[in-house]
DNA sequence: CCTAAGGTAGGAAAAAATTCGTACGAAACA
DNA sequence: TGTTTCGTACGAATTTTTTCCTACCTTAGG
């Protein structure tokens, strides 16, 4: 008898979680049907009861409520978008940079991917934080 | 019969195989013995040969390379860190900031963790690309 | 030489994450 | 009312990742 990992309040989200979690960010409470058909035509075929089957999994986990007083179970995120993305960024940032937000920064910023667009997007920022 | 799933040049590290790539980011080249040593202090208990197998899996996928004229097999990663962290943070924006390196900015800044001397060495790396 | 210590290889088990088949209930509707 | 459609539940199979057992080889020390 093994004592449960204990993950912050139910955060944790495996990859595939993770796109579900997504498609509720960006639409709100959402349907069974609905989340897979999103999962089909933004991302990759993914059978219906699959979809079912992990919402369900991550319902029992307590990263999702769900209100089933109606057939058709609205499930929503528990934590909300940001919470949950702040606390995969500080995990990312502990586990690849030693916890140096500068270092990541820096690398982004030699990224060539990171466009002159955004730099001037993060200039402001800090300038309005000043 | 599946064709292999396209992993780009061997990057694409799991959990596990990035701890071990931390060891090897850290300490340079080494032997197994070395790694396994360094994960049961630094960080979880681990059986000599799980490590081993893992480092031979990660040589089979042609992440490691390995020196093994002398019985004491030395292992390297075949990308440098900055490349391997550099993936992985673009996808990671790319993953849950839409590719907007200036939300995950946003993220950071907003973030508890992120001290006041972290902000500074930030804005100090930005008036030095000016 | 013999033995102990420490190394690799490889198969297989275990665990974790993902996918799907089947059963069955409710609702829509011809 | 029958039947088709759409929903949930749940067990189980599959796939991926991780762990470890066993066999065997090489080297160091007595």
């Amino acid at each position: 008898m093994k004592a449960k990992k204990q993950a912050p309040s139910g955060i944790e989200p495996t990859k595939s979680e993770l796109e579900i979690l997504k498609v509720l960010w960006e639409h709100g409470p959402s349907t069974v049907r609905f989340v897979n058909d999103e999962l089909n035509s933004q991302s990759r075929p993914v059978q219906y009861t699959s979809t079912l089957k992990l919402m369900q999994i991550m319902h029992e986990k307590g990263m999702l409520t769900r209100d089933d007083s109606n057939m058709k179970h609205v499930y929503q995120p528990v934590e909300d978008e940001e919470k949950t993305k702040g606390f995969l960024l500080s995990r990312f940032v502990e586990n690849m940079y030693n916890g140096s937000a500068s270092s990541l920064v820096m690398q982004l910023l030699g990224n060539k991917k990171t466009s002159a667009e955004e730099l001037k997007a993060i200039r402001k920022m800090l300038d309005n934080i000043k």
